[in-house]
DNA sequence: GATGAATGAGCATTCATTCAT
DNA sequence: CATGAATGAATGCTCATTCAT
């Protein structure tokens, strides 16, 4: 799950104090643990304050312009950590295959680095419908990460390193395949991120690939 | 009225009339039809009664024990269609790529079938967590048919149809693959559920296959 | 618990069929039966009509004209079992303090005979404001019932036979000790109404007793 | 915001802000009002609000934890009164008789000083079967008590103060006497309390004292 | 900056009652 | 006579949000 950076750098701008902005981050913390844990419809800004520690929900409203803005930013919190962790892991390698096996296990490790972060963003993608101005662009910049990858596969297409095939389907496979075990990993009892990770990268290694 | 003091309304077999049966299903049509377009947060018996065309909402608790009754009641629908969509697909196939593809090709055309229903499933399931004792058990049935489809691709791999691989993420990644399709379908512009399930089941083909 | 003649009369009247007088006289037992258990504010139609096996509601409103109705019967039928099983044993004694005595063992005794009836009365009794129409009347019934006993005492206090008090008073209080062994005997673990009875019947002979 | 995910509002003790007890004791004030006048079934939040001059209901759920919670805490102010007015009273007597005597005079006058509290706890104590948690101790304190009162009557009897009798029939005769002109009084026209004690407290005294 | 208090719309649900059949 | 179906007002309660302090 990779973010555009357009999104990343709107938060933490300029124009806030530093408490402000440990609030901000303390609320945006508690935000994911509870969505996390108790999904999108209990994530209330009662729960939420009570896990944050705070006294009333009323110093959620006073941070956030209101719900949306708080499921905006817990988006773009998650997005930042899993750029800051799976970038680098992808950018790694060199060929095209060896960055979607970076991508896909990098992402799969997420899981276990921050168990919360993907659940939660799962959650607020799952449940705000493009009707909230906040989160609206935020499907354009998923939709624009997978046009993305969907391009990049092309490339390697044409390179002759991937097989031939939809580029798009094999993007929302991916995904697809990600998102689930984002949302079921807790409930598999002897889950290892790292095995999981490996099959699946494997998987779509097969999927991709040209046959010799 | 509810199942605790009220009067029982005994689920399944009779005791029905055919008016009630009419009205639960008018309800339940409705109740896919607002799952499916606006989510789950907002599928209130409000909403629902309004797309039913019904003056109150008081109608719905009439006829459900409850919200989760209704959507446990959805879920039976929408499992119900699918099944009488799929089944002869799949068994009309011999072999087990043929099964496969059947299966993949049968699920992702029901999105143009009935486009409404496995979204409202989705959302169902997603947003249900295993709080609800009545929809507890849906989730062991679906745990179930996975498990079944894991232990199939396990004798596709000891009959050699298959090559070797960890059959609960291949499970997991289809389950996956198809479940996003289901959620994006409709916000994809040109999409076509007939070369979409083709591809896919192309993807998983090669993703299966033993390498000659 | 006596009941004015008035009252008895009106139900039970002509111009209902006997089929009519069953089912009624069904319903009233099982809101008897409901009152005693759960409680007027659980007492509603669909608890009544489960209690009574009938398969709807509307049963109960096609034969009463409305809830207060059914209430009024209730109260009707239970007075008319205890003046059945009082009035003979009060009338077979002819002293003042045997008749009290009587009165008061008998009442007390109403609830090993028929346990539901004396709590449900007392359920109608509190709930029931004198806003309904209905119940208006029977407030009175019990008022001149009460009056009535405490002329009947003011005879004994004239005739010698009991010491001077005032009756309202005195009436009262049995009316309240009486009441609350109703409301309470069912709580009580080793309730004995014959054992009861007679301890309250020998309290209130003392209150009365002219002093030797 | 209730106690189960909502942010605990810690019943009794440090934790409560000036105005919030303010507010807190204007709503149970309202609500014992509403349940003299009105009785239970008609004490609804939207009765209780309105007498309260509140604007809306949820202000009641804002302050209280719930429905049960608010009669829970209309009791106890209701016992909080009493005890105050009454203690004082009975302990300033210091023969048995005197204090027996003392309690019911205290209890009747309490009547006048207060007019809707006793008839409020009435109504709350009649109404809530043992099912709600809140209430369920309640019930325990009142046996108490009654078991406390048994007991002091034993000791009078063992020296000799009260004649020979069930302690416990006599202690639910007083408790009944009492309750029966706290839910009667408001209906008794000429009704004077100060004589209504004295006269229910002569009856109790011949009813307990040894006969010379 | 921060908070407790208040607000009011909206939620699922229950209820007595009506009515066509 | 009987009933299943429908109705709509009312209930307790939760929620995000606002505002004076």
């Amino acid at each position: 799950m990779e973010a555009k950076d357009g999104i990343a750098k709107q938060a933490g701008g300029r124009g806030r104090t530093f408490t402000e902005e440990a609030r901000r981050a303390q609320i945006v913390g508690a935000a994911i643990e509870v969505l996390a844990d108790a999904g999108y419809a209990k994530a209330t800004f009662s729960r939420i304050a009570k896990q944050a520690g705070l006294s009333s929900t009323g110093m959620i409203s006073y941070h956030f312009s209101g719900k949306d803005d708080l499921m905006r930013e817990v988006a773009a919190e998650v997005l930042r950590v899993a750029e800051a962790y799976m970038l680098p892991r992808i950018q790694a390698e060199s060929s095209y295959s060896g960055r979607l096996r970076a991508y896909i296990e990098s992402n799969v490790a997420l899981l276990e680095v921050h168990p919360k972060h993907l659940p939660a963003l799962a959650e607020v993608m799952t449940n705000q419908r493009g009707d909230t101005p906040t989160v609206k662009d935020f499907v354009h910049v998923m939709e624009a990460t997978m046009n993305e990858q969907a391009e990049r596969i092309r490339l390697a297409q044409r390179d002759g390193a991937f097989r031939e095939f939809d580029p798009m389907v094999m993007t929302a496979a991916i995904r697809g395949a990600i998102d689930f075990v984002v949302t079921q990993a807790s409930r598999l009892p002897g889950f290892d991120a790292t095995t999981y990770g490996r099959e699946l990268a494997d998987l779509f290694d097969r999927a991709t690939r040209r046959t010799p």
